[in-house]
DNA sequence: TGTACATCAGTGAACGCGCGTTCACTGATGTAC
DNA sequence: TGTACATCAGTGAACGCGCGTTCACTGATGTAC
């Protein structure tokens, strides 16, 4: 046996991926330097490449892990109203100011869309988790006009677009507005057609 | 009188912003050196800063360029069916094809949000008028629930989302499902509310 | 008309710095005997 | 029980490179006389 028990390495890379899972969503992919990085998991740049062969290794690790926790939330839920809560805290105040804790597409799509193919290919398989995940909340509901993977494009969609708007905008009153007016749309999304959607949201 | 007419420096500046829109665009801002944004238009890299005072002062320039753009095309748009032709030519294969070509928020919205100050209000003013825009579109119809502003509002994060996921996925089949589930919401967004959407597109 | 000078958009080498990555080393542990 | 050795997660200095920015210079032009 070596130094640490078996679980010693395993639980590093855990923390690396957590940790840089937060800062890469702060500061985004290419603003956040394997000295930070690996600093951020209180070590030093040596030490990275014992755990990832590179940057876009780790980058692909942390996108698969985040999507994965999306996805864990989503199915934590309950079953009859999971998606509207699911909305209306993903288009709150509190997940707009603090993208570090917050969904990982609204903080890094564009950033993800030019990276390399193994990347791309984490997100996608992530993605489709998250959809799939969010068409079982909508299945449970029965009456709908669209099929339930539309819908939760459209919604997925909608939340990402709205989040990244809100949150780049520097008059806090229209990001304000942004949230309260794509919150009404998801609603709307969300609604059967034929009738209007449930109106019971306010302001932010 | 120097080497050159008067108006010889402004059309330097002038396509400078240009081909550094696209290099923007195509690369990320993070990922565009002065180097090439120089070399792009056809100067040495020290000519830069007889234009701009620093990277981030072209961004903005950059960034109040491309939303004037926008907001000029949806203005060429007929009083009509504008926002349809537009929702149909954004969620166009074309247009996820060619992020160089395309809309800023799209490429670059989620590095706008790690930006510093100056360059988020160039971004904050340029999408109000983007908002308005479409909002005047959207008021020549008469029938709404929402108010105009906040179906654009809407619509914008719809688009821009939905894109930007169009694009990072690495699965064309599920990408191109994407554009067309984002189209059928779009399209629902703005259908009035106690009818069902006109339902006339198909999958790209 | 011819010469000396001022202008100034653009050139290209250089600056300090942080990037991703490599590698010889450390040192705390478990194992062998 | 005591000593020599193997393991290996983590250290920290160093690599070449491209970044944003600075600056002394170039050279084609218009102006002065």
């Amino acid at each position: 046996m070596a130094r640490y028990g078996a679980e010693h390495k395993q639980a590093t890379r855990r923390r690396m991926i957590e940790t840089a899972g937060r800062r890469f969503k702060s500061d985004g992919i290419d603003g956040s330097g394997i000295a930070t990085l690996v600093a951020d998991a209180g070590l030093t740049n040596g030490a990275f490449y014992g755990h990832f062969s590179s940057k876009d290794d780790l980058v692909a690790a942390v996108v698969t892990d985040q999507l994965d926790a999306q996805v864990a939330l989503l199915d934590s839920l309950p079953a009859g109203s999971g998606v509207e809560a699911f909305i209306r805290d993903y288009l709150s105040a509190a997940h707009r100011d603090d993208p570090a804790a917050g969904c990982p597409s609204a903080a890094l799509l564009d950033e993800i869309g030019r990276c390399d193919g193994a990347i791309r290919q984490a997100y996608t398989a992530g993605v489709r988790s998250v959809i799939a995940a969010i068409s079982r909340h909508l299945d449970d509901g029965d009456d709908h006009t669209s099929p339930a993977e539309e819908q939760a494009i459209g919604l997925v969609g909608l939340l990402v677009g709205s989040l990244q708007l809100a949150r780049a905008l520097e008059d806090r009153e229209l990001s304000d507005r942004v949230l309260a007016a794509a919150h009404a749309n998801a609603l709307k999304l969300l609604a059967p057609a034929g009738r209007p959607p449930t109106n019971d949201q306010e302001s932010a």
